[in-house]
DNA sequence: GCGTAATCTAATCAACT
DNA sequence: AGTTGATTAGATTACGC
């Protein structure tokens, strides 16, 4: 409920999540994770998450930067012999750990997607503290809420991408946001300075 | 089967040392 | 300045209905 808690200095209010330390206790056992299984499943996220105590999309983005950025076995499989039989192909009898299962997909109710749109419209790159609120208010974890505006945003952009022109008429009704990176033209090679990406300026 | 949540890569921003 | 967590665009995968 909106406390006037705030301080003097603020609040830096909307922006990124605050960054993540993590411990070396806690980096020995991520990485003698990622070693055996660099790909984990949600299973597996979730135990690490108690175990090392941290929320559990941390870990799915600390997986993420660690592939991106150190090598790291791509299979899993590969042991040291593989079964003497190399096509052995039509044999379902055991699958192999092919993939581990993902996280239970999310349905949201009618209600729940109106709250989400109606912040989509007003801002489509909330802050971490808007999508806290907002996850809140819905009642589902920040990071689904994150991964709903991506996967939003990626939508429209597409969308936007395929009908140059045709979301006028949604514009008329709604709102659609209109700052979404509209692949203007910012392609000018040697200019910005310091122009971070869009003004993101507008009213909070 | 479709719509879209979840996962992923690549690039980048940015906090911390 | 290098390391690394966080965010983004965008492509892909795979569930719930």
């Amino acid at each position: 409920m909106a406390e006037d808690t705030y301080s003097h200095k603020m609040v830096k209010t909307n922006h990124r999540r605050c960054r993540t330390k993590f411990t070396e206790e806690q980096l020995k056992i991520l990485i003698n994770t990622f070693n055996q299984k660099p790909y984990p499943g949600y299973a597996t996220k979730q135990k690490l998450a108690l175990e090392i105590n941290t929320e559990e999309s941390r870990i799915q983005i600390w997986f993420q930067n660690r592939r991106a950025r150190h090598g790291f076995q791509k299979r899993p499989e590969a042991e040291t012999l593989e079964s003497s039989q190399s096509q052995g192909q039509d044999q379902p009898g055991v699958e192999f750990p092919s993939r581990e299962a993902r996280r239970c997909r999310t349905t949201y109710s009618a209600s729940q997607l109106h709250t989400l749109i109606k912040a989509f419209m007003k801002n489509p790159y909330p802050g971490i503290d808007s999508r806290e609120e907002l996850a809140k208010e819905i009642g589902v974890p920040e990071s689904r809420v994150q991964i709903w505006f991506q996967n939003r945003r990626s939508r429209l952009l597409l969308q936007r991408k395929r009908e140059p022109v045709a979301s006028l008429e949604q514009e008329e009704q709604g709102k659609i946001p209109e700052g979404l990176q509209g692949a203007e033209d910012t392609q000018n090679g040697t200019n910005f300075t310091s122009d971070s990406h869009f003004s993101e300026a507008r009213t909070w």
